[in-house]
Formats: C-alpha cells, structure tokens, sequence
DNA sequence: CGGCATCCTATTGGATACTG
DNA sequence: CAGTATCCAATAGGATGCCG
C-alpha cells in the first residue's frame, strides 16, 4: 500500500519551537474541534443562513455554531455576508479556501466510512480484553 | 477544482439519530484530538518505545502519553509489544489499518502546510477588521 | 432572525508522587 | 522503563435571558 509521505515529526517539532506555530497542530486543532467538520460539510453543498444550519445540525448549541461560525470566518474558510432585511438575514458559504479544504476532507471522510466496522470491532474486542 | 464527494449532512445526520453513533463524528472525535495525529505522526517512520515517544514529543505529559496510546490501540490503529526484559520494555507500531490511516491523514497535513501562511493572513486581516 | 452576555457544569489535561 | 493514581487548573460547552 503506498503512503504518502508525512513531514518528520522531528523536523516538524524541530522546525516550530513553538509548538503553537506548527502549522499542522494550529490548523488541525481548528478543524478537528467537534463542530467545524459538520458546519463545512453543510456548506459544502450550497449556502446556508444561520437558523438554516442551526436546524441541520440539530444538536448544535446557538453559542457553538456562533462561535465555531466565526473562527471559521477568522480562518478565511467561509464567507459571511449580511442582507440588511427586515428581519436582517445572513448567508455563510464555503471560501475558495474552505473548498480547497473538502478534498483532505473527504478524505478523512470515506476512511472513516470505510474503516469505521473494523474500529468498533476492535473497539469490543479491546474491552473484552480488559 | 474538483471536489470529492462528501456524504449530505442529512444523509449523516438522518443515517445516525444518535450522533454519538455517526461514524465520522466517531472517529474524527478520537482522531482529532491534541496529540493523536502526533503519534501517529511519529509511528509512521517507524516503531518506538514509551519513553521515545515521550521524548520525541517533548510537550506531552506522560498522562496524555499513556492515555492516547490506549484509545488508539482499543481503536485498532496500534499495536502494543511488550518485551519482559528487566527492565520492562514496550513497542508500539502502527497496525494495517494504521497504516491505511496516513493516506487521508499525510493529505490533510499537506494542506494545512500549504494553506497555513493564507490561514496566517486572515486571521490577521480579520483581528484588524474587528 | 441572528446574534451577544452571563452563569454554571463537565471534560480536558498538566503536575506530582508512587509502583512493578 | 513504563506506567498508575490523585489532585487541581484551564477550557469547552450547554442553558438561559436579552437585544437590534
């Protein structure tokens, strides 16, 4: 099976003293919260207004989707655009970033799919075990 | 840009009442955490004992250590040897399926080095912005 | 409708000390 | 060496109420 190669961990670590500045922890740490994954994966289709995605992602807290939202929006991921309606009305929809971002993404996705019978089993066994 | 396709939300959401039974949720959870993709990071070159490990990644706690190397061999992506010397000595490597892992994984990495200086600038452009 | 502010609880995770 | 156990601080995150 090939395997893409992974930067060293030593150069990595080597490379960023600061652990804070190593771009895969500072940017996987955004990404791989609990909430950031689902929210790209809604606007992964096409625009959604913010009681749209509060809808769909039912078990959403208003004070996490509003947050994970903005970080997201910091991050140039996704773009935020008000309508000065009456009620006013926002849109979030991907960036060409946060698009670039569904190929990894989905990636992670189907292997999780894939792999996700064999993880529980060895889940189960592992309990057994102990 | 082509975009692989990610399983609609609905279907994720419809497929999995329980989101605690969603596979991606289940095993991003685990994977997404602060220092399992280090590890395996680190696994990938080759295996490494305990106190490798702990040195390799110098900001761990021995805690965090212990505890992911559990969760990721009861998830099946490691595999634990234990050699009875005096004094003890034990070697954990990526298992099949670990192995497997580093293809979505080394794909995320590769973009969050490429789009980690346009993460750098909007945060920036958007800490100003505010 | 689309938030923000506050409070409060649960979880995460580091530091430290001890064990086979 | 390779852990386990305990304590404690920081953070995450839900619930609720208010606002333009």
């Amino acid at each position: 099976m090939p395997v893409s190669p992974i930067a060293p961990l030593s150069q990595m670590m080597a490379e960023y003293s600061d652990p804070s500045q190593c771009p895969v922890r500072n940017v996987l740490d955004q990404l791989g919260d609990k909430w950031s994954v689902l929210i790209i994966s809604a606007l992964a289709h096409r625009p959604y207004r913010f009681g749209e995605l509060k809808r769909e992602i039912s078990d959403i807290s208003q004070r996490m989707l509003t947050q994970t939202l903005r970080d997201l929006q910091a991050d140039g991921l996704i773009e935020r655009t008000v309508f000065p309606t009456t009620p006013p009305s926002v849109e979030y929809k991907l960036s060409p970033m946060g698009h670039s971002f569904l190929v990894p993404l989905s990636a992670m996705v189907d292997w999780a799919f894939e792999h996700f019978p064999a993880i529980r089993e060895a889940r189960q066994e592992f309990a057994r075990a102990a």
